[in-house]
DNA sequence: ACAAAAGTGTTCCTCTTACACCCATGA
DNA sequence: TCATGGGTGTAAGAGGAACACTTTTGT
């Protein structure tokens, strides 16, 4: 028999996803409105994580996709869970009232797991989210977030950063054929620092996994770059083959 | 107004631990008797890794906690949370209503959070567990678990060799002040490779935040090693310094 | 012709790898 | 004295880092 001095009541388990998108020059987040009416009769709208409860019949990867659609529509994402925020006080008083209300439950606690996204973001995209009442910010200009969305953006962040060293995420934000000063272009927004292009080049054109795609930019008015195209399965068997230990092996 | 045609009813959230110990030789998991009473009258016994529903007062951190110190008491513990598990099929038929007998619910789904736990297991720990009900099984002779625990244990192999390359958890494994070659086991093990000792040595010794502790094994039947100890500060100080980033930049 | 970004090589240095023998201790 | 693991050095090669100028295109 179970703990009986545990209760197992009223909690509840909502996604919240953290989605990043490049523009060229700097990295942006994908923010939701949340308009509602304070107890005092004032309106407010404030900016949140696009997030949902989930139902009954969802996993949470289909939750967090559903949630992130609703704002980009049937685009790729590259979707990740990223950590569970279950503190029993995270979401309380009128911030509580508001998810009750808004859902239509009664709950005493949410938990919510914070998914990490990435896609690649255009003109296109940057115009469809607007129609539906998002907002792609630039991260250097975030203000306050409802709820704990701030503690789960600087969480996602932290993230990324890890994230982009270990695993060939980078290519999640740029077009299919793209060019190396793009790619590295990201890594110095990323990081926030300065790379040399020769030396850049150099490793990126070492790579087998990064091959040319064969065509080049068109209308720039400077020296039109070659285009590269990221390939996914070279990329897995060059893993296989070189496993990156810090320490000798035989 | 939410979307009207999700429901949100019945779920619950449980932890799962995924304990690690390494004995000299092998990595151990720790695991859980099952013992229950089958609808046909049989009773059973299988194992499961250490796992509770959380209640509504505690974070997951904590119900992680509770659930891993009754099998090694109030040793300290290496917690992470790792991914949460959430098929809404994940549990159903017989193994739904061990749940809901046994904690006294009526759930309909339940959703677990898998956490990566690491221990200093020693034969003081091993016998203490044993008092409890509790095993330390080889990585190499676990048989199939209750529910969907060995898919959670892959899950947990994976991310242990992934961290171990990531952060120093090597020395969670292993006593405060502990021999060179014990660490390079360690890493053989972990990885299943053979490692050249003197690029290993060559490798720690370079590195500052592993110090001499300034003694020796005894009552061994053979030349007695040095003893070291990782320095954490050390450790961050140097890992501040060094990012490893493997692009140039300036 | 000029502005803007693309593209290119070399040297130095650090870290990784491969490899074999003597040393100190307890039994 | 023997069995057991502890402890040591060197040379070759690969990859990282620092550094400045020419080329190609559109306007």
């Amino acid at each position: 028999m179970g703990n009986p001095n545990l209760t197992y009541d009223n909690q509840a388990i909502s996604v919240d996803c953290t989605v990043f998108g490049f523009d060229g020059n700097a990295l942006r987040v994908l923010l939701a409105h949340r308009r509602r009416m304070l107890p005092t009769g004032v309106e407010t709208d404030d900016l949140k994580l696009p997030g949902s409860l989930i139902s009954d019949a969802e996993d949470l990867q289909s939750a967090a996709c559903r949630v992130t659609r609703e704002l980009i529509g049937a685009r790729s994402v590259y979707l990740k869970q990223m950590e569970v925020f279950s503190n029993p006080q995270r979401v309380q008083g009128q911030e509580l009232t508001w998810i009750n209300t808004y859902y239509g439950v009664a709950l005493s606690r949410v938990l919510t797991v914070a998914f990490f996204a990435l896609v690649k973001l255009d003109d296109k995209l940057m115009r469809y989210t607007r129609r539906k009442d998002g907002e792609w910010v630039e991260l250097g200009s975030v203000r306050r977030l409802a709820l704990d969305h701030n503690k789960i953006l600087i969480t996602a962040i932290d993230y990324l950063m890890k994230l982009f060293q270990q695993e060939p995420i980078a290519f999640e934000f740029l077009p299919r054929k793209f060019t190396i000063k793009q790619l590295q272009r990201l890594y110095e927004t990323v990081f926030d620092i300065e790379i040399d292009n020769r030396n850049f080049r150099k490793k990126i054109l070492s790579l087998e996994y990064i091959q040319p795609a064969g065509a080049c930019e068109e209308k720039v008015a400077h020296k039109p770059a070659q285009l590269y195209a990221f390939d996914r399965n070279a990329y897995k068997r060059e893993n296989k083959k070189i496993f990156k230990l810090n320490f000798v092996y035989k």
